[in-house]
DNA sequence: GTAGGGTTAG
């Protein structure tokens, strides 16, 4: 016997490599004919949508089919396409588009399809297309149908559902937005507004949130989920009332409020800082029992801190503790940034030794709020020191804020080098600059005006994809009005801050007219002026500040400017303001202006300057008469003639429309306002 | 799904 089975494994041994592929083959075949079972198989395909009415066809349903290569007769055969595109969309959505594009383009005649097939092709797709995550073509879908159809409120539905339930909230009100807008759509299916009003909540479309939550009630009353929403919605945009309401309606409806619900609507009331609202609201949690927490007592304790009570903030972290419940590392966080903040470094210290003796272990948060309470304090070495010694701890490492602070702190004491070295760590420790350590970096350039180093840091900042923001903006602004770099400091917000998309704020225009004005650079703070005018229309704020900055500084031609350049935006001007020009610039108004100021007294003084104003009528043709202050100056007689208060200022100013135009309208003018003297002086 | 630390602005 041993001979033959040697011989038999010398025979195997040969034919070794030959087995190997047999083997591997037979594998292969195996693994090829369970992976095709699996895929004609219609108990293990993919659970099907189920038609709305009808029966689904199945017969002769061919899935591998590609639908270019089809035959266009079936392709116009709505019973055809409507059971191939069902049975693709279980497994090969793309297929199914496909196949009805082609259908369609084939000349599929879908208007005179029975409603029936219509539907069914429509909720197939639509369904289909949005459980692989194309919203968009759902939406292109219920397009295409509503051509021929009026969408069905099911199809709705379904599309409603499956899109939330695929977190496509945006799509999920997109859809809904198509569809509603047939007036004759009524949807009272209770869970498809419960789901818009999650999507609403979720891209944040507070304003759509009451009206879905309103239909939502009209169909049923609210699940807690639902009241969870709407109380997400009142926290998101302060509405501490609605908050509130919520919370009773929730009690009302035998709606169990938890400990989230309550959490949250305290924190809409400390955003909205209704504090005493906020701590009824505790003793009302305390009242019902078990729903408080240390994030109930943390949330209180910040507002408190925030509005500078550091008092209460501490009563209420003794009254938490007394209660039993043990503070948290964010109950210190708090506590101590609230003591830093109001320079009561004494007491921060004694809640840093609390929390050793508690055994609290130090985190990020709370490292970086030591080093911002020495930074604070100018004790910058010390600040550094508790850096390095946060360095040695090797499970917790500096993150972008604890260096923003450590850079700004450098730089405050003009420490620009180690500030510098800062920043070289923390890259070095992987971690990316972002906008607030640039902004603080460049703030360090404007005490010793470090103009190209700044500019370095800018280039880098762009470079490195970080987006400048306003903050950027206006600390460049500073750097350069502190170096007297006018030009650039004009560029800046005419060229560069288009470039970078940065929203023209009012007020970065009206900081770099005040650094012009303070260096008595008039002709430019009027060119910034004018820039504002172009991109907004100027508040009477901003028109106060700036006219009381010139009237100060004895820049009256810069005042008359802006106040030219103000009546040309349809800007309101305080006429308080303009009669204070009035008063230090006698000359100004002698050169043509009316002024109906809000006191009788101040329209009187103005009116005095009437003849001299005729003479210029007379001698230099046409006068230059505008409102100021969205009186229109027709009006300036009828100011007058009542007397009545809180009339702007009227400053005569008639554009060039035509010389004689414009003599005709200023001689009107002039008697419109004899003509009130007259009746005045008669009363 | 809820709580703590950073930048501007006379």
């Amino acid at each position: 016997m041993e001979p033959v089975i040697e011989l038999v494994y010398e025979g195997l041994y040969m034919l070794r490599i030959e087995l190997s592929f047999l083997v591997a083959l037979a594998f292969l075949w195996v693994a090829g004919q369970s992976l095709s079972n699996k895929r004609v198989d219609p108990v293990k395909a993919r659970k099907a949508p189920a038609p709305r009415r009808g029966t689904t066809r199945r017969a002769n349903v061919d899935e591998t089919l590609t639908p270019s290569t089809v035959d266009p007769k079936k392709l116009q055969d709505p019973s055809w396409v409507v059971a191939q595109v069902a049975a693709l969309c279980r497994s090969q959505v793309q297929r199914a588009m496909e196949l009805y594009r082609v259908a369609v383009r084939a000349g599929l005649n879908i208007k005179e399809m029975s409603a029936n097939d219509c539907q069914q092709l429509y909720s197939h797709l639509v369904t289909a297309a949005i459980r692989v995550g194309q919203a968009d073509d759902a939406l292109n879908l219920m397009k295409d149908l509503r051509r021929f159809q009026e969408v069905d409120v099911a199809l709705l539905a379904s599309a409603t559902k499956l899109c939330t339930s695929k977190q496509l909230f945006a799509d999920c009100l997109s859809i809904y937005d198509f569809t509603s807008q047939d007036p004759k759509l009524e949807v009272q299916d209770k869970s498809v507004w419960s789901c818009l009003l999650f999507c609403a909540v979720e891209t944040k479309s507070y304003h759509r949130c009451s009206f879905f939550f309103e239909r939502l009630r009209t169909y049923g009353s609210p699940s807690p989920k639902d009241f969870g929403n709407m109380v997400r919605y009142a926290s998101s945009t302060s509405n501490w009332r609605l908050a509130l309401h919520l919370i009773d309606d929730m009690q009302k409806a035998q709606v169990e409020v938890d400990s989230v619900v309550y959490n949250t609507v305290l924190a809409a009331c400390v955003s909205a800082e209704q504090l005493d609202q906020a701590r009824k609201l505790l003793d009302q949690m305390v009242a019902a029992g078990g729903v408080t927490d240390v994030i109930t007592y943390n949330t209180l304790a910040k507002g408190y801190a925030k509005a500078g009570r550091m008092d209460m903030c501490f009563e209420l972290y003794q009254l938490m503790r007394s209660r039993g419940l043990s503070p948290s590392q964010v109950t210190y966080g708090i506590l101590l940034d609230g003591f830093i903040n109001d320079n009561e470094v004494d007491k921060a210290v004694d809640i840093f030794n609390t929390m050793r003796t508690e055994g609290c272990q130090m985190n990020t948060v709370l490292y970086t709020t030591l080093i911002k309470g020495f930074a604070r304090a100018g004790q910058v070495d010390q600040a550094v020191q508790i850096y390095e010694e946060m360095r040695k701890e090797r499970s917790m490492q500096p993150d972008v804020i604890t260096f923003s602070i450590l850079i700004k702190a450098n730089c405050d004491v003009g420490r620009l080098e180690e500030a510098l070295k800062m920043l070289l760590a923390m890259k070095e420790a992987g971690l990316k600059p972002d906008e607030v350590v640039f902004n603080n970096l460049l703030g360090g350039c404007i005490n010793d005006c470090k103009l190209e180093l700044a500019k370095d840091l800018y280039k880098e900042m762009i470079a490195s994809n970080v987006k400048p923001s306003v903050a950027t903006f206006s600390i460049l602004i500073r750097l350069y009005a502190q170096c007297k770099h006018w030009d650039e400091a004009v560029d800046l917000l005419r060229q560069e801050l288009p470039l970078q998309k940065v929203s023209p704020e009012p007020r970065l225009f009206g900081q770099l007219a005040q650094c012009c004005l303070r260096d008595r650079q008039g002709r430019r703070a009027s060119e910034v002026y004018k820039m504002l005018t172009e991109s907004s229309t100027p508040t009477a704020a901003m028109n106060s500040t700036l006219l009381g900055m010139c009237a100060k500084l004895n820049m009256l031609d810069t005042g008359a400017e802006i106040m030219h350049l103000a009546a040309d935006a349809n800007s309101r001007v305080d006429p308080r303001d303009a009669a204070m020009m009035l008063e230090v610039n006698a000359d100004y108004l002698g050169s043509g202006a009316i002024f109906a100021t809000p006191t009788k007294a101040s329209a009187a003084k103005g009116l005095e300057h009437l003849p001299a104003l005729r003479t210029q009528v007379a001698s230099k043709g046409p006068v230059p008469i505008v409102a100021i202050g969205g009186v229109d100056l027709s009006s300036a007689g009828d100011c007058i003639r009542s007397g009545a208060d809180g009339v702007a200022v009227v400053r005569g100013l008639l554009k060039s429309d035509g010389p004689e135009d414009s003599e005709a309208k200023a001689k009107a003018l002039i008697s419109e306002v004899r003509s009130a003297l007259a009746e005045r002086s008669g009363e």
